[in-house]
DNA sequence: GCTCCATACAACCATATGGTTGTACAAATG
DNA sequence: CATTTGTACAACCATATGGTTGTATGGAGC
């Protein structure tokens, strides 16, 4: 079997909307269904379960069959790739400083009549 | 003046798009104007225009005019607030965690039926 | 097996999104 | 001042998205 490759189009698009990011934060630490996650929010339940499809098809959330219930549970895996990417743009931030830096500290090819 | 309070939807709403993030890749480093920029990409001037758009109004990135040109910025200050918010939901995982583990340690109220 | 409860999914609708072309404005250059 | 270059924006179109209601499936309890 194939580990899929992460897909950030899905799963920025899944944060995206504060209905599932409210799902996210409640599923880290509840033990709740479809259903009970549906009634915390003011529309109707096959919305909710849209929103909980939308996350688990990006793999923020994952779903457990547990009697006639399938428990929602936020995967933290899920998070912590999306948190790798913005740590790799804010490296690349670092990146460019660093490289001012050593310019500024050791030009490669000063003139004097450098600015 | 007020400051803004972050807009995740269109934080992550931008970052949902993979020619956006691929701006966002280049701005972190690069100098360049929006006609520029717009040459990397296999689509029209506007269209460039109109996602470079969508990251300035979300706040992950900034424009700076330079004489006829305006210079597109990665804001590294806009990509540590939204990983900021994926460390919180990752504190509340830890959080769950430690809960449990004390659960197990130090159980509050344990009978000696419990499982 | 029938019924109830939780979940899934299809069909539909209004609006948002991502692209296009065309036009207007702003600053450097002749 | 006219031209050129870079940017902005409006109008338009096709498709995606977020919501609805209605119907179907699957497991637990009688």
């Amino acid at each position: 079997m194939q580990i899929a490759p992460p897909d950030f189009d899905r799963m920025f698009g899944a944060l995206a909307d504060p209905t599932r990011r409210d799902i996210v934060r409640r599923a880290v630490d509840s033990e709740e269904g479809v259903a009970e996650l549906a009634s915390h929010y003011p529309m109707s339940f096959a919305a909710v379960q849209k929103h909980i499809a939308i996350l688990e098809r990006a793999g923020l959330v994952t779903k457990e069959r547990i009697g006639r219930r399938k428990i929602v549970r936020t995967n933290p895996e899920g998070l912590r790739v999306v948190r790798r990417l913005l740590d790799r743009y804010e490296e690349l931030w670092r990146g460019r400083i660093d490289r001012m830096t050593t310019l500024v500290a050791d030009p490669p090819d000063r003139k004097e009549t450098d600015q």
